[in-house]
DNA sequence: TCTGGAAATAATGTATGATGTTGTTTAGAT
DNA sequence: ATCTAAACAACATCATACATTATTTCCAGA
């Protein structure tokens, strides 16, 4: 097996568990890259900054290597998964498949409230304007769920959503080419068009375009990034 | 959020620890049905029943929780997630909307070994003729793994794995009914020819017939059973 | 500069106790 | 006999301490 494993289908309740906070704060830190990509993650630093034993730290670094945010390495504990350019073209292409699939039964089951929920959310990214990414991404993000969050089918749902943390997480961190501000703007209208109009072909030519350009934009600004840093910028 | 989380991305080397050991067979216990769904997993039992203390056996735990496999309720400790029908049909589904994506690049690349081996396994599923059904679950996971474990989108290949995985541990427990025998034979067929022909759009085609058939047997089976259990066989 | 190996560091596993929650059992009141 | 509430047992969860083993660091010596 390569070090490109699978990610995971597991997300419940949260409970007030000490555990469990530690669990959202490392979850947190990793997607947010404030523990970046391959940082080893030592049990007893962790233990300290969340005023907590050891025990607690362990039981949440191994739930995150059950969801394929962290690899282990045996005597040598817990590491961020290192988040590099196939990782993301991979998690890309997989949320490329199910997003269709997701799209096709919000389009036939889509209420007015549902695309005025959309419309205000678009409305709302096109007041921000790409000015704040971390904002920006929050809303495509809610964009997106919007239409997926009641599909019945909860793995796909949850698959989707966590494919999309980890490309949301790196999206906040490339620049947005000034096209492709464009380009979202104009899908994320012609996709609302579609619900509207409840053209299921439609919808989906429209995504397909979106989300492949969207992740083919994130895998080359981060290709540029990558050469820049191997250049000794 | 439901009951039904999503599934993992996680899948990393094996190493020789002893808690990797314990994770290994409580995974196996609940995907062959020794520990069935929803059944309650108790620390100190677990430990007790491999020989350890309680430190490794939550470690474990936390880890299937992390690929979906343990879902975990607060102070009352962790439970077999239960596969009822609405799970199978949706990991079937997400299984679905995968394969396709990765049988492409087979047939593109597929070599005269690669068809050979596949030929190798349907000869051994005919002869087996479902006569075992734990060997035939292997036979056919064991076909469709040849076609896609060199698939360079690590991700895909891990979800579908654990989702074949997860579906597989269930067709064990279920009858085949005749006709669906004759048609994975034949289905199977179709497909290697396909590839030897190098005809993608006819092996999707055809798979995609073959993993609909089956997913839909499955979910069907799965429901004569819960209506029988229901009724109080 | 390179090498060997001691010392420090940290992962991993064991053991045990404290604490809080849950569920059940039991004793007492109605 | 039925209901309630206190007592209890079982268990999850967390903390702490310690043993073992593997890895990493670093320094003396060639």
């Amino acid at each position: 097996m390569s070090a490109h494993g699978p990610i995971s289908l597991a997300a419940d309740k949260d409970n007030g568990s000490s555990s469990s906070s530690i669990y959202d704060a490392i979850r947190h830190d990793i997607l947010s890259g404030v523990l970046e990509a391959n940082a080893r993650l030592k049990i007893s630093e962790l233990a300290k900054r969340h005023n907590s034993s050891t025990n607690p730290v362990r039981e949440a670094l191994q739930q995150l290597r059950g969801e394929g945010l962290v690899l282990f390495t045996p005597n040598q504990g817990a590491r961020v998964r290192p988040i590099d350019t196939e990782f993301v073209r991979d998690v890309a292409e997989v949320g490329y498949q199910l997003e269709p699939y997701l799209l096709k039964l919000f389009v036939e089951t889509a209420s007015a409230e549902d695309v005025a929920e959309l419309e205000r959310i678009q409305s709302e990214i096109e007041a921000l304007n790409f000015e704040d990414k971390t904002r920006h991404t929050d809303l495509n993000h809610a964009f997106h769920e919007t239409m997926y969050e009641r599909h019945y089918n909860r793995v796909a749902f949850g698959v989707w959503k966590q494919h999309r943390e980890i490309l949301g997480s790196i999206s906040t961190r490339v620049p947005i080419a000034i096209g492709r501000q464009e380009a979202i703007l104009r899908e994320h209208r012609a996709l609302i068009e579609a619900v509207r109009a409840q053209d299921v072909d439609q919808a989906v030519k429209v995504l397909d375009q979106h989300i492949g350009d969207a992740g083919r934009h994130v895998v080359d600004q981060l290709r540029i990034a990558q050469a820049r840093r191997h250049r000794g910028s």
